[in-house]
DNA sequence: GAGTTTGAAACT
DNA sequence: CAGTTTCAAACTC
């Protein structure tokens, strides 16, 4: 469920907008809305109507983006440009090619929600055209509707059937309307332009079962969101239905190309838990209070997010714990305003509004979490074998037994990764392996499921458990743990805990260090590459996009 | 449906 | 040009 159609009978659909959007000045204009509409046609004399037959006269050959933009002609119409209009006509910012927004089209249970069952081609072309059947009626009742408030005057047509109060926008009021039009131009002579320069769109594959269309186009002059995320109408480039762009200076943007919260939202849920479990790591390694986008779900959704989440871990014993690690390596402390755009200590300034975050989703990805997994499995092995080459004083039975247990917890990665080749891999052995390095082999106890069999072995704290417990189902599972359990020489056991557990979480540590750089790089460079196209430095992000697993082994 | 939040527009 | 106020839509309850 969409955090905007909770209660709002006007919301959107899977993102799109389903009404003629508010105060706005045709986002989706394309052609097809050049057709007056019934109740409020654009007149001849609004401005944006001599600003197109200007330019139309103009007669230069304009790129075909910018004809897309262009809203709203009434053709043959021909006035004198308006003073302002001659003394400050700016050139029209141009048209950049943007990279694909993919936006999903409503499903087929989602379209029939109205009643009336729609062929996927005029689902398609009412995206495209995003034509609304019917103009919304405005509500003003300060502005008289002589404001680009009113949704109707910046629109450049009459009200008409609106539920204005004081209304001037009308034919009987025309001499007030010109002089509000001229005084609203002076100001700004682009006051009456389409904000959004929009691209054809086109399927992104071309494919019949290709839920996903391509939106080109980006808001002319940028959004200025703080709050919004960019991720509700409030955001004019969302309710554009295109990507926050670099015109854009708004605060903590999710509506970029590959945000996971824009992600969800088209997909009205996440496709897999892995990424909420990214979002958990994220936060807890940003130290933020929260989930970006999860605080923004309602109630009901929090809920059920939080219950995908919890079920092996939760977000703030991960931040606890992470917490822990940090002062336990004498790390810069996480605040709330952390952020891996900075140094680790650092806090964000004003200049730090970065548009497009990549989220630890785009960096982390399942294949690392398995090669952590390995490591850290290797490392508690080779620590055990470490701790069990000191003890001279051991007797044969009880070498044997500790490297019972080393291969009991090597064969358990092998198994969990025969898992994994057969594409078994799934949330709660990520969840249970999270649950390991954050919560310190805590896992799962109360469930006993969710840790997976690869961490099984290295909670040591479990073997204690299991020791007491004789139908424990793990223990009664693995025999040859239950050879380790009975071992009469539990310091040498406890000591190997001690320094597994000691090796595991410096890894981990290490591990969400290099994750941590990663994506400082990688936002750097694509800030960088945003602003300067640099493709040089593709490189870079490739680099950051390298194995942080691999990275934190050669450290080791 | 009332009240709140939000961000563009307008104003200083 | 930056900060503040006004405004109406979006949103929540």
């Amino acid at each position: 469920m969409e955090p905007m159609e909770a209660s709002s009978p006007t919301a959107p659909k899977n993102g799109f907008p389903v009404k003629r959007l508010a105060r706005q000045l045709d986002f989706t204009a394309t052609p097809a809305m050049c057709r007056p509409l019934a109740a409020n046609v654009i007149l001849p004399e609004h401005p944006q109507a001599q600003l197109q037959s200007k330019l139309l006269a103009l007669a230069k050959p304009a790129p075909p983006a910018i004809l897309v933009s262009q809203p709203q002609v009434v053709s043959g119409e021909k006035s004198p440009p308006s003073r302002a209009m001659q003394q400050r006509r700016k050139p029209k910012v141009p048209v950049v090619m943007r990279l694909a927004h993919t936006v999903r089209r409503p499903t087929s249970q989602e379209v029939n929600k109205c009643g009336s069952p729609k062929l996927p081609d005029q689902r398609s072309i009412e995206l495209r055209d995003a034509t609304p059947k019917k103009k919304k009626q405005c509500n003003c009742k300060n502005s008289r509707c002589l404001k680009l408030y009113c949704e109707c005057f910046a629109s450049g047509t009459y009200c008409n059937g609106c539920n204005c109060t004081k209304c001037h926008n009308t034919s009987e009021h025309e001499a007030q309307r010109k002089e509000a039009i001229e005084i609203i131009l002076e100001r700004n002579p682009d006051a009456f332009q389409p904000k959004i320069a929009k691209s054809p769109i086109g399927t992104t594959d071309g494919s019949v079962e290709a839920y996903d269309v391509t939106i080109m186009g980006k808001h002319n002059k940028g959004c200025n969101c703080k709050k919004s995320g960019c991720l509700k109408k409030y955001c004019e480039c969302f309710q554009a239905s295109v990507l926050c762009s670099e015109n854009c200076n708004c605060i903590d943007c999710k509506n970029f190309e590959g945000s996971k919260e824009r992600d969800y939202m088209f997909h009205e849920g996440p496709t897999n838990d892995f990424r909420f479990v990214n979002q958990a790591i994220n936060a807890a390694i940003c130290g933020t209070s929260k989930f970006s986008y999860f605080n923004t779900l309602p109630a009901t959704k929090k809920r059920k997010t939080e219950q995908l989440i919890c079920r092996a871990t939760s977000v703030d014993a991960v931040k606890d714990r992470i917490e822990q690690i940090r002062q336990e390596n004498d790390l810069a402390p996480t605040t709330a305003s952390f952020s891996p755009l900075s140094a680790p200590s650092a806090q964000p300034t004003t200049a730090m509004k970065f548009t497009h975050r990549p989220l630890l989703a785009e960096i982390l990805q399942s294949k690392h979490l398995k090669e952590l997994c390995s490591l850290l499995v290797v490392v508690s092995a080779e620590a055990a074998k470490k701790i069990s080459g000191k003890k001279h004083v051991m007797n044969k039975g009880d070498i044997e037994e500790v490297e019972t247990s080393i291969s009991s917890a090597i064969q358990g990665s092998k198994d969990v990764h025969a898992q994994y080749r057969n594409e078994s891999f799934n949330t709660s052995q990520v969840e249970g392996n999270l649950a390991y390095g954050c919560q310190s082999g805590e896992g799962d106890r109360e469930t006993g499921s969710s840790a997976s069999p690869e961490t099984l072995p290295l909670m040591s704290n479990d073997r204690d458990v299991a020791t007491e417990g004789a139908d424990s189902p793990s223990g009664a599972s693995n025999p040859k743990r239950n050879t380790t359990i009975k071992s009469p020489n539990r310091e040498v056991f406890k000591e190997i805990d001690a320094e597994q557990e000691r090796l595991v979480l410096k890894n981990f540590c290490g591990f969400l260090n290099k994750l941590i750089t990663c994506t400082i790089i990688r936002e750097t460079s694509h800030l960088s590459l945003s602003r300067n196209g640099l493709e040089s430095q593709l490189g870079v992000v490739q680099n950051c996009n390298s194995n942080p697993t691999i990275q934190t082994r050669k450290s080791v």
